[in-house]
DNA sequence: ATTTATTTTTAGACACGCCTAAACTTTTAT
DNA sequence: ATAAAAGTTTAGGCGTGTCTAAAAATAAAT
C-alpha cells in the first residue's frame, strides 16, 4: 500500500522532471514539498526500498517505471478533478487547486473511469495542460509561450503555465481566459514587453506575463 | 485543525448514538471502527483535551456540541457524494460506501456548498437516508419499516436500513429499488414473514428483510 | 456480599512522517 | 590544490495512531 505521503513525494519528482532533465535534487523536492532536506532523504530511502524511485546517494533521483506510472496516474486525477470543479461545479480557475490536492488521493479506479466519461473524456484541464490517459500517455498540445511568437501573428491561449492567484486574477482583469483570441502588436526589445491586441482592445503586458501563456497561433 | 482519525471517531460515535440512547461506550466504538479497546481510550482522551466529546473514565461517551456538528458536517458530506456517485457517476447501490467513505474527508466548504447546489439540494440519499442540511439539521422522513405496515396498504419504497451487498443484490433480484411501490398483501403470524406484490408480481419476503425497508405509506 | 466475568484503562512498544543539529559529500572559488 | 560554500545524509527526537499485555474499575452471578 502506497501512503499519502509517499504519493506527494512521487508527484513532486515527476512534476520537477517534467521541467528539467537529469536526476532530481533532494533540495529541489524539499522546496516543491515544503519539507526539510532531512525528511527528504528519509523518504527517498523508503521509496527506494519499495522501487518506486532509482537513488543514489548524494546522486539525485529518478523514477522507476512503475513509480513513473503511478505519479502520472496521480496527476491525471489531479487533472480531471481540476476539470470537474471548473466544468461542473462552476469554480473559478485560481480556486481549484488546493481541493484538486486532496481529491487526487482518493482511491477508485472506477470512480475515475466514471468521472472520465462524465467529463466527456477531456484531454486538457481547465488550465490548459495535459490530462494523462489511462495508460500513463501525456497528450501533447502544439502551444508555445506569447513571448515566443513573432509580431503580427494571432493566437488562442490555450492555457497557462502559472497557477498563481494574483497572476489569475491579472488575467482576469485583462479580459483573458483560455480560448481568448491574442494578437501580437509589438515587442518592445528594451524589457522585451509585448503591446497585444485582445477583442479589439490594445493592452501591453511584461514578458514575465507572456511567458507564463499558452498560445496556439493559427497556421 | 481535526485529523482524519479524529473525524472518523466523531462519525462512529454520531452513527451509534443515533441507533440507540444514551451514552457511548468503548466497546461499541471499537467495534465501529474495528480498532482495539485500547486505542478508543487513547483516542477519547485527546477528543477530550480538544472539547469534541463528554468523556468520564469507564462511564461512557457523548459528543460536545461542537464535535456533534463536526460529525454531522461529515456525515452531510459522506451522503451528498454519495447521491453524486449514484446520480451523475451511474454508480450501483453497493458500490458507493467505500468511496464516499474516503471523499468524505475533503475539506472544503465551498466544494460542499457547489455540489450540493449541482445535485439540486437533495434531502435524501440514493439508499433514502436524510442528508443533513448546512446547518446541522437532520430532515426526518415519515417513513415506517416494511413489516410494521397493516395488512392491505399500500406504499412506496423510499430508503434501506442495512448497507451489505447481499441485502442490495437481493432487493434488485426482487426488483425492489428506491421508488417501487409495495402492497403488503399477508403477515405470516408464525414468523412475520410478508407476502408482498411489487408491480403485479407477488413474492414473498421475510421479516428481517422487510424490516430494512423504509416504507412511505399513501394515505 | 463476595466472587467471577466483563469492560475499560494504563503501560510499553512500534511504524510513519516530520523536525533540528551535526556530520559528511560534492561543488565552487580562490 | 586547498579552503569555503552548498548540498545531502545521519542521528536523535517528537507527535500521531495503532497494537498487546497487564492492571483497574464496573457489572453480573452465586
Amino acid at each position: 500500500m502506497i501512503t499519502l505521503a509517499e504519493e506527494n513525494y512521487l508527484k513532486a519528482i515527476l512534476s520537477i522532471s517534467l521541467n528539467e532533465d537529469g536526476k532530481v535534487s533532494t533540495n529541489a523536492i524539499s522546496q516543491e514539498i515544503g519539507t526539510s532536506a532531512a525528511s527528504v532523504s528519509d523518504m527517498l530511502k523508503k521509496l527506494q526500498d519499495k522501487k518506486l524511485i532509482k537513488y543514489k546517494k548524494y546522486k539525485g533521483v529518478e523514477l522507476s517505471k512503475s513509480g513513473k506510472s503511478k505519479a502520472i496516474n496521480i496527476l491525471r486525477k489531479h487533472r480531471l478533478w481540476e476539470t470537474f470543479l471548473v466544468n461542473k461545479l462552476a469554480f473559478g480557475w485560481g480556486e481549484v487547486h488546493d481541493v484538486a490536492e486532496q481529491l487526487e488521493h482518493i482511491k477508485s479506479e472506477e470512480l475515475m473511469d466514471r468521472l472520465d466519461a462524465f467529463l466527456g473524456f477531456p484531454q486538457f484541464d481547465p488550465h490548459g495542460e495535459p490530462i494523462p490517459t489511462k495508460d500513463g500517455k501525456i497528450p501533447k498540445s502544439n502551444t508555445i509561450p506569447l513571448n515566443e511568437i513573432n509580431t503580427g501573428t494571432k493566437g488562442k491561449v490555450m492555457g497557462v503555465t502559472l497557477d498563481e492567484t494574483a497572476f489569475l486574477d491579472y488575467l482576469t482583469k485583462l479580459n483573458i481566459s483560455i480560448g481568448t483570441g491574442i494578437e501580437v502588436l509589438e515587442t518592445i526589445s528594451f524589457d522585451q514587453s509585448l503591446s497585444i491586441k485582445i477583442e479589439q482592445k490594445i493592452q501591453h503586458i511584461s514578458n514575465d506575463v507572456a511567458k507564463h501563456l499558452l498560445i496556439k497561433t493559427k497556421n
